[in-house]
DNA sequence: GCCGTTTTCGGCCCGACTGTTTTCAGTCG
């Protein structure tokens, strides 16, 4: 998959041309391209056996020979002279907040200084303030942003911003200036990573909201404001931002700060050709100069003639194409999920009893739910041993004839172990009505090993799910290090489901895996691996993560009915 | 550097806030 390396290449040109002070058209070209390549559906060098490179959007002449160059050396003659020009510890510059192209070049020019540690050197002796257009406030906001870069910026789960951010909506929805509030931005795109959180107001009275929010419990520090918009940070470190604007611009406001910048990048250009300007309060003609306020985003899409898209889709990967070509996915909804395939009890590492499991369950409105426990090897978690299995196989059927309105299932997660190996033989395996498969132990094995651990796993005929596939968690594990291709291509022949597993620090496979595995036939289960009843309901970041991917009902195995979902199962 | 059924040259998305200025450039989203 050699469209990361060439996505990497063009940002990294795109950052030194910027500070270069190059044409801000070209950066953007090069960025455009960096970002249209990260996320093809496929490898390019399929791609290109299928049609020429100019033909993808926002590739011409300069770009696709520069591709091929990288294709046939690993790297381009301009990439490898630019980055003698510009020392690497620039562009990390770029990522500190409030610091700009313009500044690190005058910086550079100046005092030679190439790295962040040196910048943080020269802030503190107040070398800075010395520069052309700098100042005392300048350092500080340097200094500020160096500390926020070096911390966990832009590092909060989902699961925490949503919580948050709900928190403080609500207590602003008690100002009765306020008509009209909403979560925007990645958090209403439901990213599994956010930033920091957005919310938009609609008010006559902004400089009154604004004020309120400034005051509200958990406001640490004011970064920013105006009459229309603020910024803060809470005690937790996130930053929240604010905009206010008239209630008639609620909508447009609404979908220009849900973003992503790209999507609406496009559909401003997109916008603009049909003889409209789009921006934050109102789409006008530009012609006649009247201007339209929507009253819902469905209505602003539908003037561009556009049919809506939602807005987990909105990250310029090719939404805005497909909804003009009336090719959108009809996304998975919360209500097609009809059970959960990987939960624990109280047998192994859970806190809940298999009773308490099915009972929330049932709550969520589910036909089944699969109690799959951590197998023998894995010790720390109390892993079952056959004779453990067997017992909670027959409680299982027991309890199934005492409850009603749900099926439980028997299930097992089984360990695949590090010579590739199950945790369990085949005539225990094929006993059970839904067996996970996943690797806890030998993270480490190098790319090739592990690759054939899972790649095994799917070939056992009694293994039904992989979960967790790339064994990632957020902000504190990287993915192993495997061939997922390999993987994808091997699922998609044995006929093996790869899990969506929900739980927010998880999130894996992650959107983009996700739809990579749709497009090569790899059906996909959604389960939360909870280890307590409430973690059932963790189910909702498994399903925006879905949608994020493209997935539609057909594509996700526990939208299935029970008697589909055997059927499907025993099939393979 | 890309793009084009008004254009192969001259466009390329748009506005708020900050800080350093003395009317605006830089940065951000």
């Amino acid at each position: 998959m050699k469209n990361f390396e060439i996505a990497f290449i063009f940002s990294d040109i795109a950052d030194m041309l910027e500070i270069k002070g190059e044409n801000f058209f070209k950066v953007r070209a090069y960025r455009k391209a960096a970002h249209v390549i990260g996320n093809l559906p496929a490898d390019i060098q399929d791609i290109m056996k299928q049609a020429p490179l100019e033909e993808i959007e926002g590739i011409g002449r300069a770009l696709s020979e520069k591709i091929q160059e990288i294709l046939k050396t690993g790297t381009c003659r301009f990439y490898e002279e630019l980055k003698k020009e510009f020392p690497r510890g620039l562009v990390e510059m770029l990522r500190i907040p409030g610091l700009g192209a313009k500044k690190i070049k005058v910086i550079y020019d100046t005092l030679r200084i190439s790295s962040i540690d040196e910048l943080e050197q020269a802030a503190k002796s107040h070398q800075l303030r010395v520069l052309p257009g700098m100042g005392v406030k300048t350092e500080e906001t340097i200094l500020k942003g160096i500390k926020m870069f070096k911390g966990e910026a832009g590092k909060t789960l989902l699961s925490t911003g949503l919580v948050v951010a709900e928190d403080m909506v609500a207590m602003l929805k008690t100002m009765t200036e306020i008509q009209n509030i909403e979560i925007t931005g990645s958090l209403r795109r439901r990213k599994e990573l956010i930033g920091d959180i957005d919310i938009l107001a609609s008010s006559d009275q902004p400089e009154d909201v604004i004020q309120g929010f400034l005051r509200l419990p958990r406001v640490n520090e004011v970064l920013a404001k105006g009459s229309t918009k603020a910024s803060v940070r809470l005690d937790l470190g996130i930053q929240v931002d604010l905009r206010v604007v008239e209630p008639r611009s609620f909508h447009c406001a609404l979908q220009y700060f849900t973003g992503s910048k790209d999507h609406n990048t496009k559909l401003r250009s997109i916008a603009r050709k049909k003889g409209f300007k789009l921006n934050e309060y109102c789409i006008y003609e530009e012609q006649s100069g009247k201007a339209f306020y929507p009253d819902s985003e469905k209505k602003l899409y539908h003037y561009l003639e556009i049919p809506y898209i939602i807005p987990e889709l909105r990250e310029d990967r090719g939404e805005i194409e497909a909804a003009m070509e009336g090719r959108l996915p009809r996304v998975l909804e919360w209500e097609d999920i009809r059970g959960d395939l990987h939960v624990h009890t109280d047998w192994s590492d859970g806190i809940s009893s298999i009773e308490a499991m099915a009972d929330a369950a049932k709550a969520l409105g589910y036909e089944y739910i699969a109690i799959t426990d951590h197998s023998k090897s894995l010790k720390v978690a109390r892993g079952l041993d056959e004779k453990r299995l067997k017992e909670q196989i027959d409680i299982i059927k027991k309890l199934n004839k005492e409850i009603e309105g749900i099926r439980i299932l028997t299930g097992i997660e089984v360990d695949i172990l590090s010579n590739e190996i199950m945790d369990f033989d085949d005539d225990i395996l094929k006993e059970l009505d839904v067996v996970v498969a996943s690797i806890h132990t030998g993270f480490k094995q190098d790319r090739d090993k592990l690759t054939r651990r899972i790649i095994s796993a799917c070939e056992n005929p009694h293994v039904d799910i992989i979960a967790h596939p790339t064994g990632r968690m957020l902000g504190k594990r990287d993915p192993y290090d495997i061939d997922l291709d390999l993987i994808l291509k091997a699922a998609a022949e044995t006929h093996t489901i790869l899990e969506i597993n929900s739980s927010p620090d998880r999130l894996d496979l992650n959107d983009i895996m996700a739809n990579r595995a749709k497009e090569m036939g790899v059906k996909i289960s959604i389960d939360t691996d909870a280890h307590e009843k409430e973690g059932l309901k963790d189910m909702r970041y498994g399903v925006w993560n879905a949608r994020r991917a493209w997935l539609e009902k057909d594509d996700v195995l526990n939208t299935l009915p029970l008697d589909k979902l055997l059927k499907e199962l025993s099939a393979r």
